[in-house]
DNA sequence: CGCACTGTTGAGGTATGTCAAGCTTCGTGG
DNA sequence: CCACGAAGCTTGACATACCTCAACAGTGCG
């Protein structure tokens, strides 16, 4: 997205040195854990997720290679997020002194985490107006355009097949809904041949529509970052 | 929250150099606006919102004066939410590469607008967990106990008994209810005797009860920062 | 004084949840 | 390689939280 110069690099490979690998489901953080580190993921897919006291459970966002986990360890001395792998990962965690020292080396660097974080806050405040103010079916085609299209950043051959890696119930949890409750759009955006499933894939079918259903923005394009401070 | 040099306090202020004053009711930004400015609330509330296109809104986040609006502005061309102002107000508007310049000068107080993002984001994160998982009454509760602390912020001073300043169809698009449903689990909770209601005051009878009821967290409370990089 | 906005209340409708049963898929260990 | 169990999926019947529509009352502003 933006071209960095070598001692950028050099600053972001900091973060990288360590490595850690995790098993599909494995939880890498849990809510009010104490411990502060935060996370690069370098590869594989995680979630975030909060539990409420009655046993229900949000899952707030998906995670994709390049992004920060853990990002609120830089406020709260207690995690505010769980955070389970969805697939086999590799992470890099990191101190938060060596983001201080980030941020006073390479003021470019800090920006364009500030950039990031502004992306995300889109994205959440997307699924805000969501959960507020739309239907069970639009959620649940939301959830499916948005999975594709992150899978599609890191891979733009991606066509409109594509291994969701999400259970029904993952899906309600994200959606606030009942893992009942989607199956039956699922079926439903079937019948109407918005999509198509088979074992472990899914197809969208008619994704002009399927966005139309979904009031669906792309927040990752669309961008105007000539205002970035100078690197240095 | 934190000490501020002589440098740093000098930076701040030349955000807010200018000022311009808006009218309760007044519409700041209006969503996809291009612009690009970005503003500092110095006084009144504000509060922002989307339109849905069935012409549903959803209000994302209430601002309080110390707020940055329409951070958004940072990384997109056309603004991706409405500000309004709910009472009269002051902000001070100022331009994407005064920021920069900020950032490149002050990389503490870069931290700490990093800081301030993590706070938000942990507010908005809660608000979604309500939306998708809890009880209109809680949400309703949530929302009351949230204003209430933000304008304690600002006057310590404040008890139980405050302005909401938001009428019954606010609280439903803050909420993902309609204002029907609002005025419904107003009553319900005064009859529990957890609220009380006086012409444009609101009385918390019972916060323990009614904070548990909305689950509520204070996320400007528990910070740690004690990772910031030195001022310069 | 009158009009627009806000709040209140009731009756009835609908989207989504709950519970329960049976089915498929898949990984594991014998 | 098969058998088994666990996890996930599917479907139906029924329950309910929240919505819609509609009418009216209070409040404040021009």
């Amino acid at each position: 997205m933006v071209p960095l110069t070598p001692g950028e690099r050099a600053a972001l490979d900091r973060l990288e040195e360590r490595e850690r690998s995790l098993r599909r489901g494995a939880t890498l953080v849990r809510e009010k854990d104490h411990g502060g580190e935060m996370f690069v993921l370098r590869k594989g897919t995680v979630m975030s997720s909060v539990l409420l006291d009655d046993g229900s459970r949000q899952i707030l966002r998906f995670m994709f290679p390049g992004d920060l986990l853990a990002g609120s360890a830089l406020v709260y001395r207690e995690a505010t997020e769980t955070l389970t792998a969805l697939t086999d990962c590799t992470v890099s965690p990191f101190e938060r002194p060596l983001l201080a020292k980030l941020i006073t080396d390479h003021p470019r660097l800090a920006a364009v985490i500030m950039v990031y974080s502004q992306i995300e806050r889109a994205a959440l405040t997307d699924r805000l107006a969501a959960l507020g103010r739309t239907s069970a079916k639009a959620r649940v085609a939301a959830i499916l355009i948005e999975i594709r299209n992150r899978q599609r950043m890191m891979n733009p051959a991606l066509g409109s097949s594509f291994v969701l890696g999400l259970t029904q119930e993952e899906i309600g949890d994200a959606t606030g809904l009942t893992a009942v409750h989607v199956n039956r759009m699922l079926r439903q955006l079937e019948e109407e041949h918005l999509i198509a499933r088979e074992t472990g894939r899914m197809i969208l079918k008619d994704e002009r529509a399927l966005s139309r259903a979904a009031n669906y923005v792309d927040r990752y394009t669309g961008l105007d970052l000539a205002w970035l401070p100078d690197p240095r």
